[in-house]
DNA sequence: CAGGTGTGTGACAACGTTGTCATCTATTTC
DNA sequence: GAAATAGATGACAACGTTGTCACACACCTG
């Protein structure tokens, strides 16, 4: 059902055309030098005469030699392979793969190679990909962890791999961890709505089962009381998990009699389905609305959605510091890292009370 | 500016509680048999008593044995890594990214782990990437290629890795290569348009330099033809590149005396500059519409914006079949393989001419 | 001029694994 | 009952590289 093929034009590589890799030994021969010499020169070690040098760089350029890592690792002493393992819910949502393109630019830097793989949720397949990378000798595994146990993972450090975690902290297995501040991000969310003369302040959040949920909450409970305003439990609404559920939320928020003016949405399905919402009500200009996670086309929204957002990738980029620290040395405690969030206005968080 | 910590717990993996990792000569020591004997446990062979698999079996899971697999594939015949390197524009681009998801589940299946990387549209850290993954015995590089040359790949196809390109042709090195569907896609964008009465079609496309750009101009010129509309030459606007310019385009559109009735725009960002220009001028339920290129919230916006939608995730998978059937068979003639792409029919590419 | 010092180069073993081949034991065959 | 066959196990070399050490030579120093 994908394939409608065109024929082109040459042909690929056949066999014959193809030979063995050069090695070292080839290069040396070539350049009618020993195998060391060769090894020196291609690790840039001094101590070898300028003409001999040039002989090797040019026999190898010659025979498009490429020196085997896998080799090199094996007989170095230092047992580094410059390979690390990213475990990530999906590598295709824009979450992950910012924390992925975040662990990329420190990666770069050092000179190591990332394999990236998606766990989608699934604790078994978690476990698969840590064997794998293992056997393929990763230095380092970066997780995003599935909700499940990690206290495996202590045989893997114990064999020298260096582990952190991204977004979450993992239960039973101690390590570092880069998290977003979720509390400190919804006070400040909350506070937004505030400071432009918000009361009537509902909160929509997430199953209270899961930990960052349950930390936003606390965030808009901390604003609330910060400013002296009294909670009304008919504002906060819960375990709600998609779009659909949101919206109708919302709905039952503006028909009740003395209606909140502002709406924090702790989540961005959440902020989705209330756009839609305060849309299909024509209230989309009345009712104010902070969102939790940004989300593209926030701003070509009318009006453009304020957001609380995070900041995947200065979390990945955080994370593949610590992991570097890591294998420097590895005897430093391990400890939760918050990455600030920031609030960006675009017009639906500044909003004025209507009544 | 990225860190605020919060000490806790207990401690890391300190130097004291590592311990050299084990190898198969450990393992065999604890079983009380021979190095090739745990070999043959470890790969599955056949011949082993039943009674020695099992004490090589609880030995190795005593000491968390992993078999090294680079030391493996220095020895094995075959000289096979089971590691692929995925080359893309930016692994947080989502295009790039579903790409990768989908090479990432053909991967998973043939127990494949994937190298992932962005190139920034810079060629040269694309050949940086090409020599890095060599050296680290890739069985196979998948390409999104940048406008550049890629003749130097043929060293690297000598060296016996197999090499697929996606998203666009390299020039200048035959080989493999997964594409949309572009001028077919484009043909059925206006075709649509057509199809709901309209005649006064505008097409708004990105530099004629781009390969797909022009190749979504002629589905375009393709269409109309077909139907026996004649082309004017006010309506077509080539070589835009941004949602701003895109605007302008529109805004001028607009204000003709005779202006089109509906806009057929050839690339995603083109797509939002309309959105946001056909909306500023209150004409977003009047003039039809119809994007190339899918986009996140696309159904959330009023109207939801009709689009061709690209399938990257079917052009990851495909790529990722044709590169193990490379690797199979490297003999076969190289092609171009075109993955359709689909019509996601929202509103705004099925109002009618409003004259 | 003997002895020391330094500098460039290479021989060889080892990293952890698998391919090859030899050995040993048990079983079958005439 | 001797010989052939099959099956299980192990000894050893090799994969491509680097660490260690030894050597050869040029240059000092007294």
């Amino acid at each position: 059902m994908t394939t409608l093929s065109t024929a082109s034009t040459a042909t690929a590589a056949t066999p014959d055309t193809m030979r063995a890799r050069p090695t070292m030994r080839d290069v040396a021969a070539l350049a009618g030098v020993s195998l060391k010499t060769v090894s020196r020169v291609v690790n840039r070690e001094d101590g070898v005469s300028e003409d001999l040098v040039a002989k090797v760089e040019r026999a190898a350029t010659q025979l498009d030699y490429r020196p085997n890592l896998t080799a090199s690792n094996l007989r170095r002493s230092d047992r580094k392979t410059g390979t690390w393992g990213l475990l990530l819910e999906d590598v295709a949502n824009p979450f992950s793969s910012a924390v992925h393109r975040g662990v990329e630019e420190v990666a770069r830097e050092l000179g190591v190679a990332v394999f990236a793989a998606s766990m989608d949720e699934d604790p078994e397949r978690e476990r698969e990909l840590v064997a794998t990378f293992s056997s393929r000798r990763v230095d380092a595994l970066i997780i995003a962890p599935t909700a499940t146990e990690h206290a495996y993972l202590a045989n893997e450090v114990r064999n020298g791999i260096a582990v952190v975690f991204v977004d979450r902290p993992a239960s039973g297995f101690d390590a570092d961890c880069v998290v977003t501040d979720n509390r400190v991000g919804s006070a400040a969310a909350t506070r937004h709505l505030i400071e432009h003369g918000h009361k009537r302040i509902a909160f929509i959040g997430d199953y209270a089962s899961i930990a960052t949920a349950n930390e936003r909450y606390q965030g808009y409970v901390d604003a609330m009381a910060e400013a002296g305003v009294q909670l009304r439990p008919e504002f906060v609404t819960r375990d709600v998990h998609n779009a659909t559920q949101a919206a109708t939320v919302v709905h039952a928020l503006l028909s009740l009699d003395d209606a909140p003016t502002a709406i924090f949405a702790a989540q961005n399905l959440i902020t989705m389905g209330t756009v839609e919402a305060l849309r299909n009500s024509g209230a989309q200009h009345r009712i104010a609305l902070v969102g939790f996670d940004d989300f593209a086309m926030a701003n070509l929204l009318d009006p453009g959605v304020s957001v609380v957002a995070q900041d995947p990738r200065a979390i990945g980029r955080l994370a593949a510091t610590l992991v570097n620290e890591r294998l420097v040395h590895s005897n430093a405690p391990a400890r939760v890292h918050v990455v600030p969030s920031v609030l960006i206005a675009r017009g639906s968080g500044e909003i004025a009370p209507s009544n």
